[in-house]
DNA sequence: TTCCTGTTTGTTATACTGTAACGATGGTCA
DNA sequence: TGACCATCGTTACAGTATAACAAACAGGAA
């Protein structure tokens, strides 16, 4: 395939991901709002560190992070707020890296197929139905009725790829 | 679909699973003699363990047998024979639930699609290509060159769903 | 055989990941 | 105001996994 278009997670610069996360977080105040439930300040700053960068979050490092802004901070702290976060469908879990990673398009709670840069550590989020159709399709084809799926690629990106 | 052929493990019924456990030993038995690698007892028994159902075994439950066959059983026992096992292709692990299942057609290292009843908790494998290769494609066109992937469904099997 | 070497296992300790349980706080609404 | 429910603080602990080093052991070379 020539000239691909790359996915933006590989392509973002860092100078100007602060849109990324201004964009998260905007989208989130809205979802929430429009859904009744409360993004509070904790939340917010948890969706924050999430986004801090393309690359996945883990709970202990966003302890780590929260601690220093309030001491109180615990393991629960971090992971009721990523709860809520996953469960909003603002970030999502990495199975395979126990994980957390900002969700690209907020919204709904849905699956996606992630693509994980085992060089630079990004993450790309694809959500493709033709991906869906044809896994659900392969499972009822042996009597199995798909409901939800982790879908999760290691491989390179196209920069790190060279 | 109408008649849909079952996937194996979940046909599988108890009383002839003896069968299913015979042929994963034998099958490591022979793949690690061509190989020139050690299929030790300890490994023998960890693989007959985590073949001692179509359901998904954990470290610590895997643990607890071996505690009681030889007292000296440690975390490090059970998880490196994991190791040597996942590695040698004959056990996979599922990284959804932090659990070890028994591959179907164990040899080289493969991925592999995994279907997760959530009611009976038996874990089925495909190895379907056009999936792969579909995913493959999908990365692909975002720049992204996959290496390894991690696919897991949860859902309902045939004789759960009724 | 005996020694050497590399692999496997034993053992202890510890790091990392996640949850239970209960009380305190604070927002919302009758 | 008071009652209720969600959120958060706090402590404790459960579950998952690895580091590091010593002991045992298999297999080949001398």
């Amino acid at each position: 395939m020539v000239n691909p278009e790359i996915a933006p997670a590989f392509r973002c610069r860092d100078d100007d991901h602060a849109a990324c996360v201004v964009n998260a977080v905007t989208t989130a105040e809205r979802v929430c709002k429009e859904r009744g439930v409360r993004f509070t300040p904790l939340r917010r700053r948890v969706l924050e560190l999430v986004w801090s960068g393309h690359r996945p979050a883990k709970a202990y490092q966003l302890l780590e992070q929260l601690k220093l802004e309030h001491a109180g901070s615990a393991p629960p702290t971090v992971y009721r707020a990523l709860d809520f976060l996953v469960d909003n469908g603002f970030v999502h879990r990495l199975e395979s890296l126990n994980a957390f990673i900002g969700c690209g398009d907020a919204g709904e709670k849905h699956g996606g197929q992630f693509l994980i840069c085992r060089e630079c550590g990004r993450v790309a989020e694809l959500d493709d139905p033709e991906l869906k159709q044809l896994l659900a399709r392969k499972a009822q084809a042996v009597g199995f009725t798909g409901e939800s799926s982790t879908i999760e690629v290691e491989g390179l990106c196209a920069r790190c790829a060279g």
